[in-house]
RNA sequence: UGGGGCGUCGUCAAGCGGUAAGACACAAGACUUUGACUCUUGCAUUCGCAGGUUCGAAUCCUGCCGCCCCAGCCA
């Protein structure tokens, strides 16, 4: 391999070296800044992973655990425990670095009233929509307010009784006093300060003018010492405001904006507005369906943090919007789980199968190793006996070239079993097949057959009489859309929801080790997929699987030629 | 008709003037008590297009074309 090949660097990583090697940094501190208005998705893991990724890799660097809540009408606590819960279960670790934008409030106030010292900000009594007006468009200049020119001491007047809750909300605001024809609308004297009388939930009622996001950021990543502060594409254009918030100021340091391209997944939407609406409309169970790209899903579907962690690297850094196929996602928890996961047989569309030369009552407890390659995985013992079940999709009548499963006539081997043959097919009134009659070779016990003879097929199996009941959840891509954002005229991304996004099979058959398996805990039940038990409604007794991610499947592919 | 970005294989993505990395996907084959895993092999004469500079260009210049973001008192 490329051994010795260094792994290209990406251009952030880039700017990094660069800064360390010229000395303008001795360490790196990031941030990860999430606003507490929702779940953590797919797209925040590339940003959690990138920033408390460099920390890790730069020496006596860190990241911080940053909440922008500076919004209180959209911000609930909720949320940040699922936030903090998910990026833990990531693996990553903000030791004492926890901050939340609100604890800046005093001091980003009295920011506010430099800027309106030193003549950069003043109070507009414009209503919402004359902003909006005086704002201009994309391609004619805006106009002055006509409050822009009030003087130092009527701002600060005026300020100051904005903050004592003397107006009512939305009656005013700060605006910085930049740039009413620039080219780039975020420097159209943007509002800095707006009054909002809603109960934060940190600050309470303590405050009824909260500061914008884009007055907020910057300071927050200067009074925490931040060297990189790393966004998405669209801040691009906000990259001029947070540096003249900085100049401006009175702070620490000057922190560098750099932005990179969102996570896009094929045949999902990661967008938090998106998301809440299927939370919402009942699309899906909640934030932590299986179906759904949010951390939480993604993990109660049997993802694993190792999986999204080499996913997020393999992806790669750059600046092109891009849609990521799931088929990568897909090949990182199949690479995980399939150096970790325990063997065991489940079927999941059962099919009686009676061995008529094996006697009736008796039970043997067959080895069977818990993983092929590691034998340091260990054995488990398997229950056979004389009636036992097999996959609907093992056995066809009339078998078509290639099929190397059971049909009549045929033998194949029960892993880790015997060797069987089917001698006869017993259907029901409508001519469905209901049971197959099979006699075995005592002699292939264990699967090997001592006279050298060979079988195409090894298939699975469980012992009908030890077999334990379970649900097994079937799940599949969300959307039937490779963009589902990129709707149709009249049409939303909901238009385009997969109604086999998820397939409940109950009545399933699965060994009888399986009886008690923990939550999360990944299995590969062989020749099917990954599965794991539900940690929402699985328990012993009734247990639920959810499943990971198929095994890939080759035979589905010759079947289809 | 404004401002800011981006265009390299089906999908990501290196490359930054010296003659197209890698990964996923895909295809063919080997192995196999999982049609899994693993292994082997193949897979861009070409870098949005057109000119130009140069011995030499995906890389430099010019002009087009296409896509994304911005007009919240959201982040």
């Amino acid at each position: 391999m490329s051994s010795d090949a260094a792994p290209s660097r990406d251009f952030i990583r880039k700017i990094i070296d660069e800064d360390l090697a010229s000395g303008k940094h001795k360490e790196v501190v990031t941030r990860f800044p999430p606003e507490p208005n929702g779940y953590l998705h797919i797209g925040h893991a590339k940003s959690i992973c990138l920033n408390f990724g460099l920390a890790l890799e730069f020496p006596n660097s860190r990241c911080h655990m940053r909440f922008d809540d500076t919004n209180p009408s959209k911000e609930e606590e909720e949320y940040v425990q699922s936030i903090l819960a998910d990026v833990q279960w990531l693996g990553f670790d903000w030791g004492e670095h926890l901050y939340f934008a609100s604890d800046y409030f005093d001091q980003l106030y009295e920011y506010a009233e430099h800027l309106i010292q030193t003549g950069k900000a003043y109070v507009c009594d414009l209503t919402p929509d004359e902003i909006r007006e005086y704002r201009g468009t994309l391609t004619a200049p805006g106009k002055e307010s006509p409050y822009r020119d009030r003087t130092v001491e009527e701002n600060l007047d005026l300020f100051r009784r904005m903050r004592a809750g003397e107006f009512p909300d939305g009656s005013r605001v700060l605006r910085a006093k930049i740039d009413m024809a620039s080219g780039n609308i975020n420097l159209r004297d943007p509002v800095l300060y707006r009054i909002l009388r809603a109960s934060h939930h940190r600050t309470g009622d303590r405050w009824c003018l909260y500061p914008m996001y884009d007055y907020t950021h910057p300071i927050s990543d200067a009074l925490e010492g931040i060297t990189h502060s790393l966004c998405t594409l669209e801040f691009e254009d906000h990259r001029p405001l947070y540096d003249w918030t900085l100049d401006h100021l009175p702070v620490p340091c000057h922190p560098r904006q750099i932005e990179f391209a969102r996570l896009n997944l094929a045949y999902t939407v990661v967008s938090k507005r998106k998301l809440i609406k299927l939370v919402q409309h009942g699309h899906v169970s909640g934030w932590d369906d299986p179906r759904m790209p949010t951390i939480s899903g993604i993990r109660r579907r049997g993802y694993t943090p190792e999986a999204i962690r080499a996913f997020c690297e393999r992806i790669g850094l750059a600046k092109n919007d891009s849609i990521v196929d799931m088929a990568l996602l897909e090949y990182c928890i199949r690479e995980d789980l399939n150096e970790r996961a325990p063997r065991a047989m489940a079927v999941l569309q059962p099919l009686k199968v009676v061995i008529t030369n094996y006697p009736a009552g008796k039970t043997e407890e067959l080895t069977a190793q818990n993983h092929p390659q590691q034998p340091e995985m260990g054995q488990r013992t398997v229950p056979f006996s004389r009636e036992i079940y097999i996959e609907q999709d093992d056995f066809m009548e009339q078998p078509p070239k290639k099929f190397f499963r059971l049909a009549p006539g045929r033998e194949v081997r029960l892993r880790y079993a015997y060797f069987i043959k089917c001698e006869e097919v017993v259907k029901d009134a409508s001519g469905k097949v209901v049971e197959l009659c099979c006699t075995y070779d005592p002699a292939t016990i264990g699967g090997a057959a001592p006279d050298g003879r060979k079988v195409k097929g090894t298939i699975h199996w469980v012992s009908a009489a030890h077999a334990v009941a379970a649900e097994v959840r079937l799940y599949d891509r969300l959307f039937t859309k490779e963009n589902p954002d990129d709707a149709e005229e009249g049409k939303d991304f909901r238009d385009y929801l997969n109604p086999e996004s998820l397939i409940t099979l109950t009545g399933c058959m699965v060994e009888p080790s399986l009886a008690n398996s923990a939550p999360e805990q990944g299995y590969q039940f062989e020749r099917q997929g990954y599965f794991c038990a539900d940690r929402r409604d699985s328990r012993p007794g009734h247990l639920v699987f959810n499943r990971t991610v198929t095994l890939r499947d080759s035979w589905e592919k010759t079947k289809e030629k």
